[in-house]
DNA sequence: GCTTGATCTGAACGATTGTTCATTTATCAC
DNA sequence: GTGATAAATGAACAATCGTTCAGATCAAGC
């Protein structure tokens, strides 16, 4: 019974990644099954094999286009002028972009301990130079006076683990809108860098 | 070749709860299996069934012990007089305690989602008791006027996401002392709060 | 030294896992 | 229509899963 209507590889692909980011996402990667990835897309197991190598294949694509995503995103994010500026770029970046794909984001952070050694190392690599941006401006800032910071490396820390933390309480019909939580955590962030 | 030398029980309880918590928070809970906690321990698969009911129990009784744990540590710090010490000494304990403790720590942010929804919902409702005591201390400094706040809720999240991240980045070998973390820390806290 | 009871083994259970592959089906080009 | 090819089925694979339990083994009490 295969083929029922149409040519379906153009949809079948981007339908199992989809399907397994929402799985990942809500049982955690070890706890899904390639069946039930398969059930959710209407295809049997063996099909998914005609589109991922593995099923590690499938959550390491899933992390590195993320990660690609991000970096690319904030590349191409207006930056403004001076450290002040590309910290509140930064710090509203990070929320917007964040918010927007909250179980990208979810995967990402929690199954890097899923990942074989050799794709954990290309994931964490990424995590890392897009930590090493926050890390420039604030250190830009501290030697241009704008920020007083003890600890470049310690803040930069602090300042993504606070923006990151939004994702695990917000909700799209919460009590608060996008904007107006970019604008309290800029106001913490700023703060907190002394500015 | 049952109980080889002396008798176990007392013994054999405590090392399957430790074997557990060590393989949950390297691999996840998911990913671990009852055979491999036995092995750890040195014993066979079934014997772990004298010590506990099942697999979700060994996690739930784990991170409920972790909770119960910190709630009572929290309740027995010297928390100082009025909200700025109150906040101080929050951000110092919550940073020792975690640190003191990352496999517990990181087992309960992770394996949230592994919990049957009863027992999520117990260990839901202990995090949110803690969460409201940080609440309740940014709430009387706003309340008295030593702290400048737009959104007590939200501040109470970014300062725990920020103090937590600590167990992500920290190695005890590593460049910083704990104390001088905590210090840095507070005065990041310190600032962004508005005191 | 025998009995009792706690503790563990070792085998077994049905179910499920990731993955492979011969086969079937549907579509497209001609 | 016919042949080629892409796409999916469905059965099979060895391995492993959580859990159960009868039986073996040891320590302690009398």
């Amino acid at each position: 019974m295969a083929r029922k209507t149409g040519s379906h590889s153009e949809i079948t692909g981007p339908l199992i990644r989809q399907a397994a980011e929402e799985l990942f996402a809500e049982h955690g990667y070890a706890a899904v099954s390639m069946r039930q990835i398969a059930a959710k897309v209407g295809v049997q197991a063996g099909a998914l094999y005609n589109y991922t190598a593995d099923k590690q294949s499938l959550l390491f694509d899933m992390m590195q286009a993320h990660m690609d995503d991000l970096l690319a995103a904030w590349g191409a994010e207006d930056k403004g002028q001076g450290p002040m500026d590309a910290l509140e770029a930064f710090t509203r970046f990070h929320i917007r972009y964040h918010l927007a794909r909250p179980k990208a984001v979810f995967i990402a952070y929690m199954e890097l301990r899923n990942l074989t050694p050799e794709n954990f190392q290309v994931i964490e690599d990424l995590r890392k130079t897009y930590e090493t941006h926050l890390e420039d401006i604030l250190q830009a800032g501290k030697d241009d006076g704008a920020f007083t910071l003890a600890d470049t490396k310690l803040a930069a820390m602090a300042v993504i683990a606070m923006l990151t933390g939004v994702t695990t309480w917000y909700r799209d019909d919460g009590r608060l809108t996008q904007d107006r939580i970019e604008r309290v955590y800029w106001n913490m962030v700023r703060k907190a860098v002394g500015a």
